[in-house]
DNA sequence: CTAAATGATATTTTT
DNA sequence: TATCATTTAG
């Protein structure tokens, strides 16, 4: 969110009619939407790509619309549209709408497609944004209303942790026994239900810490309180509290939002659903002007919160409701349809689409099966189909692996590494949640909140002054004494003789740069600041002599972080940015796989989708079973949907018999989603390597098809256990084919990490060409150099076989490695 | 303060 | 089985 959106007047000029005349009022809105389209102009240019359903849903302005958008039917375009459509009628100015997403991508990009709509002659829309930056800019506007000063500070995740561990521990409670992060999930649950802790159910309360629950919980919000900050989930319920307890303001944004949009609605929780209720009620005759858009067969984020009910509610939360039905899909092949609509059907409670296409595609594969001995196999022989559709001229860029679990995306990427196929893993953890970046936004953040006592403690001693933990808990003592921030704390604490002279000295110090920093905020441009308060508290410095294989990266990075606070008016802008927009942006020139969860793809498509580890325990997944019981296998069948959903032109799913599980390997069942699928759309992929097969019968007492009934994927001849298979022979054959096939295509080998915001060897040395030079010849390396590898670290070289190198790495011991995985480091 | 040892824990993730 | 965080010992 720009800082500029706050720039505009809050009830200022940009509202056009006077409210007295609101344009909500009963009626008019619909007759006045034709009288401005029959009048002059004919049918909009806009609207006449839509097909009639998505017509229908933009057209549709006045009243409660709730639109079942299905996978790749337009869901974004209507959206998108809609707002236009409003826009263009003069029906309301930008600031009158208000449009929420779930995630700050979904939000870009509407911001984006409206702007190309309108011709971008309208300024971004101040409302359009996700549930949580509208909620910060409405406490902003509020804050004294819900207590708090408009600076405060949004805590994420990790503080709020450290948080919860102090007052756990404060109470004399054992944390190893109630550790804090179960306890931050479980205030993340009552505040998604709007939940205060006045009245969380009282077994909650009695379920943590023998009843501590609820005292906990006050605790914790009092603390919030004091130091001026709130924690995601409060972004949604201090509005909604506010709102309650000051109805005339919520009366003025109930006129304000005219019209009021919601994107993925079956995610909405309940916080989120309540306060949409509050924005969205109107006084008796009228009808709120409430479109929300969603697929209940996509919803797939029950386990945080999100409630499935609120879209099967709809209508009758909004009398009325007009429901609008989008299956005409754009983007898969009838056989996919087929397959995901099939496996879709064994659901209950859905609301009930069936998509269709009406492209008939040249290319119209089944949905094909194949099964593996081990995930390993599964790893190799997608790799190679990767590699065959590469030859056929496919970008890599529209093929992605889906997988339900992120470990089991580290045997794609071996398998990448080693044949030097470029992917790119989305998802893990994020650019923003690295030490180091954490560590230096915790310096700006005490300088620009110096009563943000977390960021403080977490850099009072790094790098490393001698300030242990006795010295940081003599001062967090003092501060919470006499209720004042620890800085300031600090400040008086280092004019007496209580602590000893060492860690007074640094201390003193510490305030002293603090003190200087806080002036030359007020001068220094954002970036300056931030390099020069990373350079003068020694932090740069400290990775520097850091020795640590990744200590390059680190420092990498936090050019990095000064590179795009530069792009920021102040540091404090800055602040505000990172700590609602968490994510990163890719690399699309890059040509590489995708790597992803299911949960991450939703959204995406592309050409081509592997769907691996479709066993039982693993997808359906055992633990969503075991605690989601019947609903929870729902939520695993939409998240198959999802995955099935993404495939424009193929899907390829495979299963193993094998996989290892918390280092042990266990035999597998094919997951009863296959069994799910319709013969008729499915392909099973040959079978005859006998990798498919596994001793069913002999674990399942003979019973003919295990306990899910007969499949097609039984097995009669029980698994040899040798390696004389004719599959395993043709494993290894393949495994010397994939690679040569590759020599001389490859055009260089990268890695990259989305989330991590970084890249690994791009443009490193053609594998081809390694191996033909290494020929005889000597390597680029010789004995004894000390060289880095992305995945084992720093190492010194031990003995060279033409491209295969060994080297004994300081932390991962003797390994072989080909030379175009490492490089040298200076020494 | 650092390094080694121990032990818990091992879906999915956004804000 | 591997990784992580935290504790413990030096």
């Amino acid at each position: 969110m720009s800082s500029a959106d706050d720039d505009i007047p809050f009830f200022g000029d940009d509202d056009p009619a006077p409210r007295a005349q609101p344009a909500a009022g009963g009626g008019s809105i619909a007759a006045r939407a034709m009288a401005a389209r029959n009048a002059s102009r004919p049918t909009p240019n806009y609207l006449s790509g839509l097909n009639p359903e998505q017509a229908d849903a933009v057209e549709s302005i006045e009243g409660p619309v709730l639109v079942l958008a299905g996978a790749g039917t337009g869901k974004t375009r209507v959206l998108t549209t809609r707002i236009a459509h409003i826009l263009n009628l003069g029906l309301a100015y930008p600031s009158q709408i208000l449009s929420v997403t779930f995630t700050n991508k979904a939000a870009r990009e509407m911001k984006e497609r409206i702007g190309v709509l309108v011709g971008g002659a309208v300024e971004g829309m101040p409302w359009l944004g996700t549930f949580h930056s509208i909620g910060v800019k409405l406490l902003r506007r509020h804050a004294e209303l819900a207590n708090l000063r408009s600076d405060f500070t949004i805590l994420d995740t990790d503080d709020v942790v450290r948080l919860c561990k102090q007052l756990i521990q404060a109470e004399g409670i054992d944390d190893k026994r109630w550790p804090a992060r179960q306890f931050a999930q479980m205030i993340d649950g009552w505040k998604n239900k709007g939940l205060g802790p006045a009245e969380i159910p009282e077994g909650d309360s009695r379920g943590f810490a023998n009843g501590k629950g609820r005292a906990l919980y006050t605790a914790y919000q009092a603390r919030l309180q004091t130091l001026n900050a709130v924690d995601f989930g409060d972004l949604l319920c201090q509005p909604i509290r506010l709102f309650r307890a000051n109805p005339d303001v919520l009366k003025e944004y109930q006129q304000k939002f005219r019209f009021i949009l919601v994107d993925e609605y079956q995610d909405t929780n309940t916080a989120q659903y309540m306060w949409l209720r509050l924005l969205a009620q109107r006084p008796a005759p009228e009808r709120p002007n409430i479109c929300c858009v969603g697929d209940d067969d996509q919803s797939i984020y029950g386990w945080r919160g999100a409630e499935v009910e609120n879209i099967l509610r709809f209508d009758k939360d909004f009398p009325g409701a007009k429901v609008i039905r989008l299956e005409r899909n754009y983007r898969s092949t009838e056989h996919i349809l087929g397959a995901a609509g099939h496996l879709i059907s064994h659901n209950e409670g859905r609301l009930g689409k069936t998509l269709f296409t009406e492209q008939s595609n040249p290319e119209h594969e089944r949905v094909h099966v194949h099964a593996a001995w081990d995930s390993e196999e599964e790893a190799r022989a997608i790799g190679e189909e990767i590699e065959q559709a590469q030859n056929k001229g496919r970008a890599l860029n529209n093929m992605a692996i889906l997988v339900r679990a992120s470990f089991q995306m580290r045997e794609f990427e071996e398998r990448f590494v080693t044949l030097g196929l470029n992917y790119r893993v989305i998802g893990g953890p994020r650019f923003y949640e690295r030490q180091e970046i954490r560590d230096a936004m915790a310096f700006f953040r005490v300088v620009s909140q110096p009563a943000d006592d977390l960021a403080f403690e977490r850099i009072v001693n790094v790098p490393k002054r001698g300030l242990g933990e006795a010295a940081v808990r003599q001062i967090h003592d003092a501060a919470r004494a006499r209720g004042i921030p620890m800085l300031a704390a600090a400040r008086d604490l280092i004019l007496t003789d209580e602590l000893k002279p060492r860690p007074r000295k640094s201390l003193t110090d510490v305030v002293e740069m603090f003190t200087r920093w806080q002036t030359l905020m007020e001068t220094a441009p954002g970036h300056e600041l931030a390099e020069t308060i990373l350079e003068e508290s020694g932090y740069t410095e400290m990775w520097q002599n850091d020795r640590a294989a990744d200590a390059p990266t680190r420092l990498e990075n936090l050019k990095e972080l000064v590179e795009t606070i530069s792009g920021f008016e102040s540091l404090r802008a800055f602040l505000e940015h990172v700590a609602l927009v968490m994510d990163t942006d890719n690399n699309p020139d890059l040509d590489a796989v995708s790597i992803m969860t299911l949960h991450s793809a939703k959204g995406l498509e592309f050409e081509t989708v592997f769907l691996p580890g479709w066993e039982e325990g693993l997808f359906p997944h055992q633990r969503a079973l075991d605690e989601g019981g019947r609903s929870g296998l729902e939520e695993e069948r939409r998240l198959a949907y999802v995955g099935l959903t993404r495939a424009k032109l193929f899907c390829h799913i495979w299963f193993v018999s094998n996989r290892r599980i918390h280092g042990l390997w266990q035999s597998t069942l094919p997951s009863r989603f296959l069994d799910e699928l319709p013969e008729a759309h499915v392909e099973v992929a040959e079978m005859d390597t006998g990798y498919g097969g596994y001793g069913r019968g002999g674990s399942f007492g003979g019973q003919s098809g295990g306990p899910y009934g007969a499949s097609r994927f039984d097995r009669a001849e029980p698994f040899s256990g040798t390696y004389n298979t004719p599959g395993w022979k043709r494993a290894q054959a393949n495994k010397t084919d994939a690679a040569r096939d590759n020599w001389g295509t490859r055009s260089g080998h990268a890695v990259e990490r989305i989330a991590y915001g970084e890249s690994g060897p791009r443009g490193s040395t053609i594998e081809g060409e390694l191996v033909a030079k290494s020929t005889g010849t000597t390597s680029a390396y010789s004995v004894g150099d000390r060289v880095f590898h992305m995945k084992f670290g720093n190492g010194n070289i031990a003995v060279i076989d033409g491209n295969k190198l060994t080297i004994d790495f300081d932390k991962a011991g003797q390994k072989r490695v080909l030379d175009g995985f490492v490089s040298r480091v200076g020494t």
